[in-house]
DNA sequence: GATGAATGAGTGTTCATTCAT
DNA sequence: CATGAATGAACACTCATTCAT
């Protein structure tokens, strides 16, 4: 029997991140995504259950990969807001080195599809960034309050800032970038 | 000759934000928007060139009236930290009384149906509030940071907090959009 | 607004039909069958909710058609014998000259299909049929044993002699009827 | 080299049957058979050439076991009214225990596949059977007409009786069975 | 102005079959 | 012998849009 072909899967990934980058979520059929992976659109569903599964899987897996990326050179001997500011950075330039990958995680936020995430299996991966969070509260170093205002305050304009077709007049580098963190700080700090 | 009625058009535009509530972007087409609204398909196209100028008029529509909102009991007289206390009291009250024009916003915002929008003309409803920040930071009360930085920060988390579907854990009220106002302060404030 | 073509039910309606003769239900597709009547594949769906709904209302039309045929110059005053043979004479020669009509119901009985039809109203159609064989009971003419037993050794035998393709062996006319119905006659009668 | 598996062909003709039972003819595919019978789809094109082979040889397996069936206690000493009713009775019960096979074979005759089969070897099974009624006939027992009528008027309608989907209302057993193979008996002796 | 009928092109998905192991 | 991977073609059905009234 023929063997599962791994680079048949990853293409499938790359074309679907791809097309709903050139084309946008709503336009993004499986047969295009076929094409654009060079397999049949029969061979999508050897390795995904149906189009939502396709998806889910392509947003759990670009979010679990950031997951990651985040504690690159993570140490946690520093002090708390340099913990956070390479936490910080690792996020901006991961985010800005992978465009396609958030404007299809963005997509697909903002989609019903969104609804059929296992959200804790997706937390999991961003466990120790809540961790260090925690403990800046304890050492009353950080703001008292909701995780999930925390992070919508410093996370999430990242986002916004480093998706170029949401913030087209801005070109983000150097200082810039250190004036973003600092404002990302005076957000949350005590 | 008769008239375009006004109310067939309100009525396509509630059904349109309703379905994109209900069942997504991606699953809204035109005879489901007619069939909600209780109109024929060809009725549709009556009032709009087809169904991309059906979306775009309906965000910017939403857009504007959120323009209007954010400047209810507008005083300019006031300190400019209460000014954008009111204003962002204003937009988190506003966004959290409409959320379903606001699930559309996103998912439209987040489709290549926004590159078609006109930004010059959704941005012109915010302009008082630019003018605000401007003001900030001439008189060294707001950080000299690009507009679109500050923005990203004070206003951008508004719209994950509001959206319950991004931000189950966490019902805001009260003492809490207290806490919220305070952090986007913070980050701004010089 | 366009009106309702009734020809192109028809057409739907004698193409499925046809279809299901030469190729067979397994092969008779949606869109076959409006290549077949000379209409898109989207139009079906605006004269029947599905194919089930399709081949489903085919299959009364048929039988209710059927039904209409076998009552034919129905003289309730003649002996029952001779109202029966009328009845059993207008079922072969309707039959005989519709057999692609039949070929399509048998198929269509031994489907699952067939179990989304509703059998009363498919009934009400032979009820007259059905009240002829009451009264030879009563007058102790024809055997008092259950109607489906009655119908199935008089009338059900000849879908299979009427249909060529099953009976492949025997041309039924004049002389060969008049023993059929004798036997059909002589299976029933006390 | 090893020799095909005899368990294995078995589990595909059974897992055929029990398939085109449960979700009809046309949506009985062959990964589905596959499936059913716990091998890969691919083993079936070892079995047989393709679907056409695997449905037509099903068919047949089954008709030639009816044929089988129907000589059980088969006595040509016996009066032949008396040979007959054992027959008869035999094809009931057989049928009547086997109604999931006459469910495959009724789907199967009234489908294209029904062309495919070798008339004739199947006919070899039946044999005894009409050399009984042909003594019937040269004996004067049994009307002088053709086979195909008589058997269409014997045997035809017990596939309807014992076929439950068609016959909902009635339930065959016992004093029943007897007035069956009374009307049968009347409708061919002379 | 307003409509339901009509459609070719497209949707997500499964098909019968073959291939490589 | 036996298999799961792989596929182009087909499936039932819906799409955005236009037409005739």
């Amino acid at each position: 029997m023929r063997i599962k072909d791994e680079t048949k899967q990853d293409a499938i990934f790359e074309a679907t991140v791809k097309l709903v980058n050139e084309i946008g979520f709503v336009s993004s059929s499986v047969s295009k995504i076929a094409k654009e992976a060079g397999v049949s659109p029969a061979t999508i569903y050897i390795y995904y259950k149906n189009k939502e599964d396709l998806l889910v899987s392509t947003y759990v897996n670009i979010k679990q990969e950031l997951g990651c990326a985040l504690l690159e050179g993570f140490n946690e001997s520093l002090p708390i807001r340099d913990i956070l500011k390479k936490i910080w950075y690792n996020m901006f330039n991961y985010i800005s080195n992978h465009t396609h990958y958030f404007n299809f995680t963005e997509q697909f936020a903002n989609s019903p599809y969104s609804q059929m995430v296992d959200r804790d299996e997706v937390q999991k991966s961003f466990e120790p960034v809540i961790q260090i969070l925690q403990k800046g509260i304890e050492q009353k170093i950080i703001k008292d309050v909701n995780f999930e205002i925390l992070t919508a305050f410093i996370f999430y304009p990242i986002l916004t800032l480093s998706n170029s077709r949401l913030c087209k007049n801005i070109e983000l580098s150097g200082e810039t970038i250190e004036d973003a963190f600092g404002i990302a700080w005076d957000a949350i700090r005590l």
